[in-house]
DNA sequence: TTTTTTGCAAATGGTTTGCATCCTT
DNA sequence: AAGGATGCAAACCATTTGCAAAAAA
């Protein structure tokens, strides 16, 4: 858990024109959501969020909070990455930087990584094959230093 | 669904190898999978391969195949692949070479492809971390070519 | 006022598991 | 023998969903 921070504008923004482009509302419970995730930086899986929000004051039903989480990842302001237990977690966008996933399979750290040269590459498999890509899975599953020392 | 074939001796002992190392045994129904799983090359889910395997005279549980498919996963013979409802998919090594996967939103159908490049910046990746990588995961999820002219 | 959204609680469904019995080594 | 494996059916549990009430546009 980190230090609270405020939401830029411009992440509001785009939330709102993505709900509007699709027919959607803009309610009070998505901009909580919306301002919540973007408030810690550090991974979540959907129930995280929920006991966060309570805890600061929110409220918002689980249900909500899964059928939100989606919609923030549509509209490009959340990524979804997918542990060994098949949960998902989220993670904000941070500068709008593409990146990629270590997950520990013993402790469940999630370290990123930045690789410009995968995603080209990606793209171009993408064209060669005129696929229309929508969304990037780039995890390598694995155990982190700390867990190799302990010995699995 | 596509021919049958024989599997490869190399295989068996590959498994046979992974299991006793490991102190497992190498039961007839565990023998029996690891043949389905290379008797046709296309990728399938647990309810799949029970449901062929029955049709083939095999006679293997669910569970006894829930708990299979992990272990050939982990000896290097099958490859998983999570969809975008986040069930498992499963495919045979083929000549041991890695790939990744196109997934069709709304066919669901999945593209193979090889991009060795992109294995090396991953492995550089792991090795800048000190991250020992047991399993690649390179994913891209969204419309092929034929779902994208029917318009989504 | 029309359409979407919320919250609740119940349902879902792929996957896992407890346990008695069976099979490998 | 001894320990792992199987099959059955019940349990799991993260996620989804039906529905009536509430809020947005």
């Amino acid at each position: 858990m980190e230090k609270r921070k405020s939401i830029h504008p411009k992440f509001v923004e785009k939330f709102r024109e993505y709900l509007k482009s699709n027919g959607f509302k803009l309610t009070s419970e998505r901009k909580a959501i919306l301002e919540q995730i973007f408030a810690y930086d550090d991974h979540f899986q959907a129930e995280d969020l929920l006991v966060r929000m309570r805890q600061d004051g929110y409220s918002v039903s689980r249900a909500t909070i899964y059928r939100t989480l989606p919609l923030l990842a549509k509209s490009g302001l959340l990524t979804e990455v997918i542990d060994a237990q098949k949960h998902s977690h989220y993670e904000h966008i941070h500068a709008l930087q593409q990146h990629a996933h270590l997950i520990c399979l013993r402790c469940g750290k999630i370290i990123e990584f930045r690789e410009p040269e995968i995603n080209a590459l990606q793209e171009a498999v993408c064209q060669t094959h005129k696929f229309r890509p929508m969304k990037y899975r780039n995890e390598i599953l694995g155990y982190c230093f700390e867990c190799q020392m302990d010995e699995i």
